[in-house]
RNA sequence: GGGCAAUUAGCUCAGCUGGUUAGAGCGCCACAUUGACAUUGUGGAGGUCACUGGUUCGAGUCCAGUAUUGCCCACCA
């Protein structure tokens, strides 16, 4: 039974996840009696390769999901990937440029495009599939899902008709975030704002003068609008009308008030708008009944109304249009260093224009769903469930953000004008088409229905993902039975929904995991899940995004985990990263953990060289001896493991991972490698360092699962099976004792002590430490090993002509009723050891003063609870104590 | 403009409901090493806990303000 001189994780990560995968153990048996906990991976998109983000999103997942499986816990952890629509298409179509089509959508057509992202999508979710292995996410992949399988497209289709009959899904001209590039509409999150110097025109309108960047959207302009309550223009009314020279000649304008749209205090107090293109502009030409006029096409350039800028681009007719009216003498003034933003899509980089145009969307203010007996809107149900704590969010403060994202949200357009995706399942005959529409899950019957050509949002159907996974795939086509029907014969279903935890970065809180909550809470009646675990991003060294332009910081999880392996990866991202917050990643902190790794590594080793050396085989050792024969070290690290296991699974409930790996982490380098295996080199007693060792690998597992199940294979009792399959450890009070614990503590602190002596700079000839500290600890304490503090000290010729100043303190203190003082009497330097007391006993004498002081507090007495009370009190009586023995030894050295 | 967070050693970060001398890892310096482990061990240097006030017997911790940084949301005609 031997092992490696070093852990080589190429050799061996591969054929252990096999050897889990065949074992059986990821899956999940949705008939089991126990209880379950579930976890849906967040899908990937199926456009590539992993990165990072997803490193750290499988690594924290198999954590709690390995934990729980070993707690007993009937574990699913659902893989999967999405078809990730709008990113998708632009990826396959850049990459058909690039190979020389000019215009894929027009060369191919729907079908054979969506031939080719299909294919696309298929080579990549095998390579996302070994990389999730890789990592050795322990997920079911006999349930491994696809965002376009048959079985959820029929959940979509169902959900889809379903908000339809409701109401909740409605069709209409509605102001859409356009993107001409990439000709589809793209939803308010998947924007972003890019900031762009651009000269702000004054021009004299009529009687008012107006400001705007973008003067080439002003044709239509026929309505000024002003707060009623200005008094520079009280002499206009509400629907006054006048004649205003304009772009290509006079046009008649209305005066409108509004008080909520305008503030006075900005620029003229006075604007003219354009519905049509401007999302507030449209709000306000609603609320006053007003015409809106189109401006811009669909292509991104100026429509007849331009009149002879007619098919310019934005670019192009800006200036044009500025010097037009220059000429007029209607430019009052330009500002040159004016800031403002430009939306552009987050996916094609696209100039977004904002353009009305018939949509679908999905209501989000009509109180029409049943939630818990009464009829709330979706955005009620959304804030509802997060209220009421039927879902808590972790970090909290995540909640207040989500409560702002809600009140600000509109109604939600889902279709998209791409071709990769779920189609809308609405079919309209040729003839006439607003007369005839079909909405259902089927085509209809009969001839010369054509179905819509838009698609559906992404996030329509990854807001389905939690529960359209568990949807038994075999009942895709049974069109008989309605969506509960589906649930009801879904064993999967009934098992595994609500899922536990839904753990995903934080800057995706609202695409989807707020669409989960207004998706899952419609279409089942019940939450998608019960925890949302929201971790931050990876960054660079220096606190910058990583991104594949910087290959100096760059940190590709697939480089890492041959060259250092899966487990320092994965401790490295999880421990020093607390929920919610950002976190830096770096190549020498993953070498770190690999150090960990194989030092735990060698500790293995030691302990399996060591049972060699007593022809012992480790996996035999089962049993604990009884605590009394054990030596003061064994005791003491008895008591430690439990207290660790107490610790550990303490801080995986409350999903302080963190705390829990950096916990082990010093647990097994600082007290059992440098301490306990130490000491041990005098006389092991093999029962304990094997138990102990066993314990450290399990609670290890979830974190390091590769490692740990490889070692396991050598020490692990007999008849056990995979330390994947091995149960979480339960505390046994027996094996605690703190006594023993505290002793080994003196210990410690007393061989620390003579290691600080021994390297003091100015030690002469004189005392000999050896015979003062070492006999009295070697008779009152560690009588087996007193060998070896021998060796670890290394005091054997070891005097000294000056009492170091800590030694006293720590000896004093723990070896109060031995001689071990009285010899070093003469050695300390009597007034500064006076002093020191002094303060010591001052300091303890205020401590006392002021717990006292709260003890007469009725109001403490009262109102804290008891426990906290008793502690208080007993506070107060050590500390009496001790200052008591203060005094004690303050006198004693006077002399 | 509104909101959230952060500021602790050269770097990356812990420090839970206030309590003895503020910790860890990396880096640095010195020493050690035929030993389970150089992917090692021991020791050391290095911090006015951003600043200013306040509450308290006691503040890195609580409160207020200031500064700097980051993020989110809304956007201005």
């Amino acid at each position: 039974m031997s092992l490696p001189k070093a852990y080589d994780p190429k050799a061996v990560e591969d054929s252990i996840y096999t050897m889990w995968e065949e074992s059986g153990a990821f899956t999940a048996d949705a008939h089991s009696t126990k209880e379950s906990f579930t976890i849906s991976m967040p899908p990937p998109n199926a456009t590539g390769q992993l990165h990072l983000g997803h490193a750290v999103m499988l690594a924290l997942e198999d954590i709690f999901i390995r934990y729980q499986r070993m707690r007993g816990k009937e574990a699913l952890w659902v893989p999967g990937t999405d078809h990730a629509a709008i990113a998708t298409e632009s990826v396959v179509i850049k990459q058909l440029q690039k190979e020389g089509m000019r215009d894929p959508r027009k060369e191919l057509g729907r079908e054979k495009l969506v031939a080719k992202i299909a294919e696309f999508v298929g080579k990549s979710q095998n390579s996302i599939r070994s990389q999730i292995r890789k990592m050795g996410a322990s997920c079911d992949w006999s349930r491994e899902r696809y965002t376009m399988d048959p079985i959820l497209n029929r959940c979509v289709n169902e959900v889809f008709v379903k908000m339809y009959a409701d109401e909740l899904i409605y069709r209409g001209h509605r102001i859409v975030n356009w993107d001409p590039k990439m000709q589809t509409t793209v939803s308010d999150d998947e924007i972003e704002y890019v900031e762009q110097k651009a000269p702000y025109y004054t021009f004299q309108y009529g009687p008012f003068q107006i400001s705007t960047a973008r003067p080439e959207t002003k044709f239509g302009d026929k309505y000024v609008v002003m707060h009623p309550d200005d008094e520079r223009y009280k002499q206009y009314k509400d629907g006054d009308t006048f004649v205003a020279e304009w772009i290509n000649g006079p046009v008649t304008a209305t005066v409108i008030k509004d008080k909520d749209a305008i503030d006075p205090s900005f620029g003229t107090g006075v604007m003219t708008i354009t519905p049509w293109h401007d999302h507030v502009d449209f709000d306000l030409a609603e609320r006053h009944g007003l015409q809106k006029e189109q401006i811009i096409g669909f292509d991104g350039k100026l429509l007849p109304i331009a009149g002879e800028f007619e098919g310019l681009s934005i670019e192009k007719a800006r200036p044009q249009v500025v010097e037009k009216l220059k000429q007029k003498g209607l430019l009052v003034k330009v500002d040159e260093n004016y800031v403002h933003r430009v939306a552009v899509s987050y996916r094609g980089k696209g100039i977004v224009e904002p353009q009305i145009k018939e949509q679908w969307f999905i209501d989000v203010n009509k109180p029409v769903v049943p939630w818990k007996r009464k009829k709330l809107s979706l955005k009620q149900i959304m804030q509802e469930v997060i209220r009421t704590k039927l879902i808590s969010i972790i970090p909290e403060r995540f909640e207040k953000v989500y409560f702002h994202w809600i009140d600000n949200l509109r109604d939600w357009c889902i279709s998209r004008q791409i071709w990769w995706g779920h189609r809308i399942p609405v079919w309209y005959k040729k003839t006439d088409r607003a007369a005839d529409m079909h909405v259902g899950v089927l085509p209809p019957k009969g001839e010369g229905w054509e179905q819509d050509s838009d698609t559906l949002d992404t996030w329509f159907s990854s807001g389905l993902w939690t529960w359209s996974t568990l949807v038994d795939p075999s009942l895709a086509e049974s069109y008989d039975l309605s969506l509960d029907d589906l649930f009801k014969k879904s064993p999967d279903f009934q098992k595994f929904h609500p899922t536990q935890v839904m753990e995903t970065g934080y800057d995706i809180l609202f695409f989807w995991v707020a669409r989960m909550i207004l998706m899952t809470t419609y279409a089942t009646g019940d939450i998608p899940f019960e925890t949302v675990y929201l971790h931050g991003l990876i960054r660079t060294r220096d606190g910058k995004k990583m991104s594949k332009s910087d290959p100096e910081t760059m940190i590709d999880p697939l480089d890492i985990i041959p060259k250092y392996g899966a487990d320092a990866l994965r401790l490295s991202m999880i421990v020093g990263q607390s929920p919610g917050a950002d976190s830096r990643l770096y190549e020498e902190k993953i070498a770190g953990y690999r150090n960990f790794i194989n030092k735990l590594w060698n500790a293995s080793r030691f302990v399996l060289m060591q049972c060699d050396q007593a022809k012992t085989d480790p996996r035999t050792l089962t049993e604990l001896p009884d605590s009394d024969t054990l030596s003061l070290a064994d005791r003491a690290i008895l008591h430690a493991t439990e207290v660790l296991i107490e610790d550990v699974t303490k801080a995986l409930e409350d999903y302080q991972l963190s705390d829990a790996g950096s916990r082990l982490y010093s647990f097994v380098w600082d007290y059992f490698c440098d301490w306990y295996l130490e000491l041990s080199k005098g006389g092991a007693n093999l029962s304990v360092l094997v138990h102990v060792l066993r314990r450290i690998l399990t609670l290890l597992h979830p974190y390091c699962p590769f490692m740990t199940e490889e070692v396991w294979a050598s020490v692990q009792p007999e008849g056990a099976g995979l330390l994947i399959a091995e149960d979480w450890p339960e505390v046994k009070a027996k094996q605690k004792d703190p006594g023993a614990f505290r002793e080994f503590q003196i210990l410690v602190d007393v061989i620390t002590a003579i290691r600080k002596m021994r390297s003091e700079q100015n030690i002469e000839q004189g005392k000999n430490v050896h015979t003062i500290v070492y006999t009295k600890v070697y008779t009152k304490l560690m009588e087996k090993q007193a060998e070896h503090i021998k060796r670890l000290a290394r005091v054997g010729e070891l005097t000294i002509e000056k009492q170091p100043e800590k030694l006293p303190n720590v000896v004093s203190e723990f070896l109060p009723d031995i001689e071990v003082h009285l010899s070093l009497e003469g050695l300390i330097d009597v007034e500064k050891e006076r002093a020191s007391l002094a303060k010591e006993k001052e300091h303890l004498e205020k401590i006392i003063h002021s717990t006292e002081q709260r003890l007469q507090n009725q109001d403490f007495v009262t109102r804290a609870p008891a426990a906290v009370v008793e502690a208080e009190k007993e506070k107060v009586r050590t500390m009496k104590e001790k200052v008591g023995k203060i005094e004690e030894r303050f006198n004693s050295l006077g002399v």
